[in-house]
DNA sequence: AATCTACTTGCGTAATTGCGCAATTGCTCT
DNA sequence: AGAGCAATTGCGCAATTACGCAAGTAGATT
């Protein structure tokens, strides 16, 4: 695997290794929305949120749009909607595996 | 998304957030090899492995099976290479849109 | 032009991470 | 028992990160 990729693929995870940056994804699911709307949703301190987003616009997993007085995020490439099913995916198969180890004892 | 979930995600996200995780990741894809024989691939300092390999470990990415005077470690869940494929197919994507964007130039 | 709204940036602190090096553990085989 | 090999652990340092708070910016509205 070339090493560009695979920097690529360490700084995009690592984009996405933040409770928050992953709230914030989901979110922006079937919407777009302001900074505003996600911290009424989340329930968060805007700076943090604002902070998170920059994150996520320096890795290019969202897009901003400003109209009038607001700034609207969306995701930039549904792609990744798809990293976040695998993981649930997996996190379903790690229940799975518990619940066996559990059984067999 | 319930908590625990979204925590699970980004621990999971975390574990793949760096460069040597993902190449030793990569050379688990097709077979089992002990800390040594990665480390030759790699070019790594063993104890660098072996930490890697640790954090992979808590997070239930790679298991452990001792043998002899060696340790073979494989991935316990194929799933997990989807997600290395799924941020290669975004990676691609960025290209994609890098290049519409300059050929607009 | 002044004010308001929506958002971003800067700053400080505490916590985490990667990695090089040395020391140690745990097996195996004489 | 002890030599030898494979792998892990501990330690120290530099770098990064999250997040709370305060200050700043930019465009809209009066």
């Amino acid at each position: 695997m070339p090493d560009k990729l695979v920097n690529f693929k360490a700084e995009f995870f690592k984009a996405l290794a933040n409770p928050l940056r992953i709230k914030i994804l989901d979110e922006l699911r079937t919407e777009e929305l302001t900074v505003s709307e996600i911290r009424d949703r989340l329930d968060v301190e805007l700076p943090n949120i604002s902070q998170q987003l920059a994150v996520l616009r320096s890795k290019n997993l969202v897009v901003s749009r400003k109209q009038g007085n607001n700034i609207y995020y969306s995701c930039s490439d549904p792609t990744v909607f798809r990293l976040l099913d695998v993981a649930k995916e997996i996190f379903n198969n790690h229940l799975i595996d518990l619940q066996k180890t559990l059984n067999e004892l």
